[in-house]
DNA sequence: AGAATTACCTGAGCGC
DNA sequence: TGCGCTCAGGTAATTC
């Protein structure tokens, strides 16, 4: 599923193609996402020239002069860079036609995406304006997430996805950082101490960080999908070997989600 | 206020 | 082959 490394790896794919170019069409075959698609977002989009994508936690932000295309990718949803006259198939819900050929296309089995047009000023609007800080910016250090657990007596797990508290963090990337950390996912938040919240904090980055460098996508490919480049320790691999200790990696469940963990290695 | 639960949605995988 | 079931889970809304 795509967290914050994948749609960043899409942004930097797609934004030096299609950036200062012209919107020639928009298709919408879909109004019924999880948020109701806008409706005319079709016409407000066509005839306006794409000035820069930007991100604000895993939600693409279009810069199309006379306002924003507001993306977010859900779960099962991904864009496509194609040919123009590429005919579209099942749960393709979007088309982008742009000036230079390129079509840009968005993708959503489970239609848990979302698409907004919103004008004015973006950051302000209510789905962004509570998100927590950007992992990558160095706002969210230790010292931060040691403050925001304090007196907080929900597992550490699920705090660190709540995106109020750090922006973009979703099950597969703190179920790796929390091992990496050697921290138990079910942990009371309020119970770790600054030096752990040190260590969190920085392998929350660090995780992030080197999947965007490898290039982290999501996508359907062929039959199956294909995920990530980067080899998890613990996402997916319940009742397997610890990669670090060879014991048994137990599995739990955490506000509805899977949780993968060392008994051995995470405390 | 914080914590827990629910809703949204469809493909994959399973047992029968 | 196909039916019914469970699971996957990001996020906002709702309830406790």
């Amino acid at each position: 599923m795509p967290e914050l490394p994948e749609v960043e790896t899409t942004r930097l794919r797609i934004a030096p193609e299609l950036c200062g170019k012209k919107i020639m069409a928009a298709e919408l075959r879909v109004s019924k996402l999880r948020v109701p698609v806008t409706a005319g977002l079709d016409t407000l989009l066509t005839g306006t020239t794409l000035r820069s994508i930007e991100r604000r936690g895993k939600y693409l932000l279009f810069d199309c002069e006379s306002g924003w295309l507001l993306l977010h990718l859900g779960m099962t949803g991904f864009l496509q860079l194609l040919p123009a006259d590429t005919p579209h198939g099942k749960h393709d819900h979007a088309d982008l036609l742009f000036e230079n050929g390129q079509l840009l296309r968005f993708h959503d089995p489970r239609k848990f995406g979302t698409l907004l047009w919103v004008s004015g000023d973006v950051y302000r609007h209510p789905l962004l304006a509570a998100i927590g800080p950007e992992p990558l910016s160095g706002t969210f250090d230790g010292a931060y997430l040691y403050a925001a657990t304090r007196k907080r007596a929900v597992a550490i797990k699920q705090l660190v996805m709540d995106s109020a508290v750090v922006a973009g963090v979703g099950n597969i990337y703190a179920n790796e950082a929390l091992f990496r950390a050697g921290i138990r996912p079910d942990r009371p938040a309020g119970t770790l101490t600054l030096q752990e919240c040190e260590l969190l904090a920085a392998q929350v980055c660090t995780v992030l960080a080197e999947s965007i460098a490898i290039g982290s996508s999501f996508r359907i490919v062929g039959a199956g999908v294909a995920y990530h480049p980067l080899d998890f320790n613990v996402y997916g691999r319940g009742g397997q070997a610890c990669t670090n200790c060879g014991a048994n990696l137990e599995e739990l469940r955490l506000g509805n989600r899977s949780s993968v963990f060392c008994p051995v290695c995470q405390k």
